[in-house]
DNA sequence: AACCAAGTTTCATATACTGGAACAGCCGGT
DNA sequence: ACCGGCTGTTCCAGTATATGAAACTTGGTT
């Protein structure tokens, strides 16, 4: 039996060998990335060679150094515009952002961490890359509680299982036990905040993007500050935000086919 | 020795799937997948499998599709950050946009391709990333030929060997014959122009973007149409081009390294 | 010249990939 | 209800392919 939890597979095994070099954040030597991997010398070589080939990695021979390739680059452009939300919402997050006045989040589940896909700021509009494609802890963020909220029993269980419940501030929950008594008041709401749980002085309202099934698509969110405003006047936006919600939800559903018609070949 | 210009290894295979569905431009079902690929049923039932479970591929139980996944966008997002020239760019690029008032790209090489990396446009700031990504083909735009002139011989035989030489307009290139011949000419010149060759009333000077050393990074254009401006007119901009080339190409280096100091480990 | 570290290649071994074929589930038709 | 046809999933023997210790280059340092 292959442990599935674990990276099983060579191409598993070479994904792993792609995320450590982006975790580097820079690139990387060869010998850099064998101090910081499981894998034998040889082994860890092939693989390097082998996703250099498949120009998931670029090499620079001036410098001996490994970063990401551009491949990734056209497939992420590709992933960005077909597997997100963000194409769909952007003009709803824009419209909710600028109806509040204030800094809204879309975000999506990867792995059991919160992926922000887009964010559109009030006040500076800033050209999107730079702010999607971060990750953020699940258990101590807006949108990461409540997407935990509309999961089934047992993927929340694996995801709680992943969290860290490192205390930032001393609201942060920290334990499993207070996240899934917060994730209860979440299901009854049908919204949540971050009570300054992740960073001093910012405050946030969410809430879920749910199929008519009810199956999770992502989570919405506007986020303030302490000083600019307090948890009471941000659920009274809550009604607004959901409608964006649905009306992303409406959208996705519609745009995933734009009807696989019976074109005849 | 293994075939390098095939797809070989489990890893190539698998990214060949990627590919694959990155290509559909839509959440594409099982079948769909099947029918334009090269794999057996179970092969390629297994890959998907596999890249599923990894984050690459996202699954769709209600439609029963397949989409590329969320960690791709993680990925890219620090693909993007560390290997493309996109960030140190962008200031010279929106510089040099307000400046001429034209439309900038910033591309680099993929394969034999053009992948823009970014693009300014002079009147509507868009969100990049649907900018971003792109690929286009090499033998009939600006920024492709000039990049293909600054490749050793060995490289550019293989790009040229690439392209597919469709014909766009009359201006268009048609032949390795006289896209080598325009080579020469940029070599001699330091720049290249898109004489709409791609698209009619389409017109661009395009420049590369060279290490100290003369290695290619990329290209940089200012691209405008008939309609508001001549070729004379653009070869004028040359200069001022450069000069964002070299101040990029002088920033990357810095960049690449917060210099590797002699940690001991 | 001798040394050391970083990177690359080799090769016997067995792991884990392969794909034909058989199985399950779901419809629409008769 | 029964039957084909179609899509998606699982099995399993055979073998191609990944593995990693060790040997070997390469380039820089004492």
């Amino acid at each position: 039996m292959t442990d599935a939890s674990n990276g099983a597979g060579t191409v598993g095994k070479a994904l792993e060998v792609l995320d450590q070099v982006a975790t580097f954040g820079r690139p990387a030597r060869f010998s850099e990335l064998l101090a910081s991997s499981r894998f034998p010398k040889a082994t860890l070589y092939r693989f390097i060679q082998t996703l250099t080939n498949e120009g998931m990695l670029a090499y620079d021979p001036d410098r001996q150094t490994y970063a990401l390739g551009v491949r990734l680059v056209r497939l992420a452009h590709a992933a960005w515009e077909q597997s997100s939300l963000a194409p769909v919402a952007r003009r709803h997050l824009e419209a909710l952002s600028a109806e509040v006045g204030e800094t809204v989040h879309l975000a999506q589940l990867d792995n059991a961490h919160v992926l922000y896909v887009d964010k559109v700021n009030a006040h500076t509009p800033l050209p999107m890359y730079s702010q999607a494609g971060k990750i953020g802890p699940a258990y101590c963020t807006g949108v990461g509680k409540v997407m935990l909220a509309y999961l089934e029993a047992e993927p929340l269980a694996r995801a709680v299982a992943q969290q860290s419940f490192h205390v930032f501030t001393p609201q942060t929950l920290a334990s499993a036990a207070e996240l899934l008594s917060e994730i209860r008041v979440i299901r009854e709401n049908g919204f949540g905040f971050d009570r300054e749980e992740h960073e001093p002085g910012i405050i946030c309202v969410a809430l879920p993007i749910l199929t008519p099934t009810g199956r999770l698509l992502g989570a919405l969110s506007v986020t303030s500050s302490t000083s600019r405003t307090g948890l009471p006047a941000l659920e009274k936006l809550a009604p607004r935000i959901r409608e964006a919600a649905t009306a992303i939800s409406r959208e996705a559903a519609q745009w995933r086919f734009p009807d696989t018609p019976s074109i005849p070949a």
